[in-house]
DNA sequence: TCGAATTTACTGCCTTAACAGTAAAATGTG
DNA sequence: CACATTTTACTGTTAAGGCAGTAAATTCGA
């Protein structure tokens, strides 16, 4: 039943992950996605507290993207094509 | 080439087309979260500031799952198996 | 159309995240 | 083993989110 905390703290690993990888510091990192330090070591560890602009952030400077699917998914992206071509 | 205020104004669309097929309202939908009203409000407005243990509470209760992918997702998950099988 | 329900928008209070600075602990490289 | 780099952890300050309350605007059903 994977809560939010435990996916918080896959994601945190996922991201230090993939900086070792690019061989980025974590100020590197911070500055680069234009956040604070603290708050990448924040999202490596777990913080469930961050907002989801610095999260998605860092996230774009690692290219990891964020995908979400609901039940109701293919409804809505039907729904919204709808909306774009309204009047 | 979606920035983060794009994704979250979609999400918050994608939150609200839940809620409304669910046949809720925002402030039914903050206590099955357990967030304030104002911030499902926020949500579905698109807010790139709420956190992330707050966004997570509301899609939890929609069902909406977030799934993140990275260039390094696959090498990461054969790193994070080995982790578990340690000593 | 009328009235109830819902959403939007704004308020102020309280809490706390974001941040840079710093120092200790850990890591890793010669 | 040293030495440099990096990460962890803590600090105080500043800025801002979370929240309930409220009222206006909007939606929706009878």
């Amino acid at each position: 039943m994977t809560n939010i905390v435990q996916i918080i703290g896959r994601l945190g690993k996922l991201v230090w992950f993939h900086r070792k990888k690019a061989g980025l510091t974590q100020i590197q990192l911070a500055d680069l996605a234009g956040v604070g330090k603290s708050t990448v070591y924040d999202i490596e560890k777990g913080k469930s507290t961050v907002q989801i602009n610095s999260l998605f952030a860092v996230l774009a400077i690692m290219n990891i993207d964020v995908k979400f699917s609901g039940p109701l998914s293919a409804a809505f992206e039907k729904w919204s094509a709808d909306q774009s071509s309204d009047k």
